[in-house]
DNA sequence: ACCCAGTGGGGTAATTTGGGTA
DNA sequence: GATGTCCAAATTACCCCACTGG
């Protein structure tokens, strides 16, 4: 059989980011209309997000702000 | 003259590029029947599809497909 | 010829989209 | 400003069984 798998970066459905994140699934479709959140879209239109860059918006990985701690 | 064997470009399996997409393998079928993905046919009917194609659609540097802006 | 994972074809649920609204 | 909810339409997922690919 083919024993050359297409390297692709594991993509996520809108409604497990949704999950992870604890939110509506809308939500995240506003994150992603906003640009805070990159996504592919299907041929039908519909989005998928990649997996690598949800677990890094989770792990507070982002890029923003990182709140300090208060004395 | 062209002194260059015809390159059989790789083709993917309906499996392959439904991972690629995160869809089920029948919904690349849709897409095929719907002539948004090109299809190449086995002698037996199965579908095979062209990984450059499937490639550039996912990046969505494709001439077709116009919706709303980018994310 | 047998095995069996994958695919085609069909039908039916479930999810997603987009807009408007609370 | 950011989320959640309601709605209709579109898209996708899951179910069957028969056939193909290797």
């Amino acid at each position: 059989m083919n024993t050359r798998p297409p390297e692709s970066e594991p993509l996520l459905t809108p409604a497990e980011v949704a999950a992870m994140f604890r939110v509506d699934p809308k939500t995240v479709t506003r994150w992603a209309k906003a640009g805070k959140l990159s996504s592919i879209r299907t041929l039908g239109g519909h989005r998928r997000y990649r997996e690598s860059e949800v677990r890094d918006l989770l792990t507070g990985m982002v890029p923003e702000q990182r709140r300090g701690d208060e004395d």
